[in-house]
DNA sequence: CTGAAAGCGCTTACAG
DNA sequence: CTGAAAGCGCTTACAG
């Protein structure tokens, strides 16, 4: 039993063949490959029945050779793999973005980017133009891969505001304040007043607006805000349930949280739970994502939605129109309340 | 604000600048790349102290346009997009496979199939050689991608047995009969005796076989196998919950019962919540795969571990090797009984 | 609108 | 061991 590379490949076609069948030049094919300009209809028609009389497929190689672009795009991941695999936001957005990329036939390269060592490698990677652009998923603003690569140059989209520099940084974000208002807001109505906050890293976007959203309605409200009802997160699950721990340490009268991920909630419902504390009679929890923890949790999660289909798409239509030499942009799209049975 | 494509980079340094740089012509240079061999150590020693002081990177579109390969492998889901998401263990595997290629610094394309519509596009995409081998992933037999790819000579591992065709397809598996065996073993040895299993779905091979191990081990013991006790899943949450319910009614004085996922574990975890059976005193519950969803269940759930870093590594070794020339290869790798709270 | 020609950056026989 | 040369499949000014 023999089977080799090239068992069953032929040698694909190339332009000269599609040229020969046509009875036109190699110019002509390509012209009509790139758009059909400058081209008579009577060759268009010719050159088209040959490619599907061929087979032909434009080879990439060849085609970047020249170009000097590879026609494909990196999804690059920088937190450590435990959060990637633990957070089911990520997957969402890579399927996303792989989706939206597929509708151009542009491949993804999914890298991973968890250690400084393997940054380095694929920082040499993607300056080296093995990729025309970057959607970089990160949520930490200590990360220095933004800045490296937009001073190389590359064109890059974040997924969420860069802190510190996004007037010179494409993004697509929800828009977390107001997420977080939205939630708070529901949680007064439901006659909570003590509500507490467990915060994503206040190095993130996300950490710091939604934090944010929840002061000001507070304040709105003309309810002082009690720091002992705040309590800082990692956007991982442990992370929620030490937080909730401390919580209830501090503020034992605690009848309502805003928890600024659902990952974290999964955690704060374990820590409540254990604490003999029912959801959400005794205490309503809200989440932030809408991504598949808010179902698997238990009660099911009322939860902030983030739009993650349209910040996908808006990722990819972005950096591909960076790509053809647009400037960058800010994409903020809007969130919608959803309410389940934990508040 | 102005900033393109263009932007910051510069012309990367070609094989002529280190050419020049070292003193010899480009055939040396590229020998050099390509191994070192027919090169004197003078010339090496140029060459590589040329290489670093130009920072030349191999443009690898030139390389594959000569040489015909495109240095690159596809991770190939042909699942429905849900389960990809559902299943930690897709997840698992795609980083595992992912840093097994970064160790040869070739970049893994990630393609997602889930829509005859996309199958389509996808097998254009591979076959028009965009990459050098697909590493499949796709529990069902019924799914003729493997079948295509394979006639058309592409290399090609699968991650679990094909049914039916393993004899010409390589493909790495964990010991599904093994583990499911050590499993039931275990349930027995806790002296549960109405021991019942949800299965996977039975077109696949991990369904097949661990009911296979599951009912050879009652055999042994001379305990005639009950079919009541027998339900079958399809390997997600739900599925699990469903089965376990049925189980219940047909059943109800089973006291363990031999999931054939960690996924579909927790469903029925879930079912017997609510059926107010307690774990593991009323129900022992086993699992299958130790799959971060092991670690989330309540009570956490002895499980049989798939040594994913072991399939993954092999699965990458497996294709390098056979688009190297090699012929395909089985390996099928052993199991780990972890006993936590669940039984 | 179209063809002939140059050239993208590299690898690989072919002579030496 | 090494250089000169051909050629991978394509795109794009350049003439017509």
């Amino acid at each position: 039993m023999t089977m080799n590379a090239t068992g069953g490949r032929r040698r694909p076609p190339t332009i000269h063949d599609v040229a020969r069948e046509a009875g036109v030049s190699r110019g002509t094919v390509s012209r009509v490959l790139n758009g059909g300009h400058y081209v008579s209809p009577a060759a268009e028609e010719a050159v088209n029945a040959a490619i599907r009389k061929t087979g032909y497929v434009v080879n990439r190689h060849a085609r970047s050779l020249i170009t000097g672009r590879s026609d494909s795009v990196g999804f690059l991941l920088t937190e450590p793999q435990e959060r990637f695999f633990e957070d089911p936001n990520f997957n969402v957005l890579l399927r996303g973005c792989t989706q939206a990329l597929a509708a151009h036939d542009i491949p993804l390269l999914l890298m991973l980017a968890g250690t400084p060592d393997e940054r380095r490698r694929i920082m040499r990677y993607i300056t080296a133009g093995h990729v025309d652009g970057v959607l970089l998923v990160s949520s930490h603003s200590g990360d220095p891969v933004a800045d490296e690569l937009r001073d190389a140059g590359v064109p890059l989209v974040a997924c969420g505001k860069p802190i510190g520099r996004a007037s010179k940084m494409s993004y697509v974000a929800a828009d977390d304040r107001d997420g977080a208002r939205d939630m708070v807001r529901h949680l007064l109505s439901l006659g909570r007043r003590r509500v507490g906050t467990v915060t994503g890293p206040l190095d993130t976007p996300g950490g710091v607006e939604r934090l944010a959203g929840y002061r000001e309605v507070l304040a709105g409200e003309g309810i002082e805000v009690d720091e002992r009802l705040i309590a800082s997160g990692d956007y991982s699950r442990a992370g929620g349930e030490a937080a909730a721990t401390r919580l209830l340490a501090q503020a034992p009268d605690l009848d309502a949280v805003f928890v600024a991920s659902d990952l974290m909630a999964q955690g704060v419902l374990t820590a409540l739970h254990r604490a003999d504390r029912r959801v959400p009679q005794d205490i309503a929890v809200g989440g932030f994502d809408d991504s598949p923890a808010a179902l698997s949790a238990r009660p099911e999660l009322t939860t902030v939605r983030q739009p993650w289909d349209r910040i996908s798409a808006e990722m990819v239509r972005v950096l591909l129109a960076q790509i053809g030499g647009e400037d960058p942009a800010a994409v903020i799209l809007p969130t919608e309340l959803v309410i389940r049975g934990s508040a």
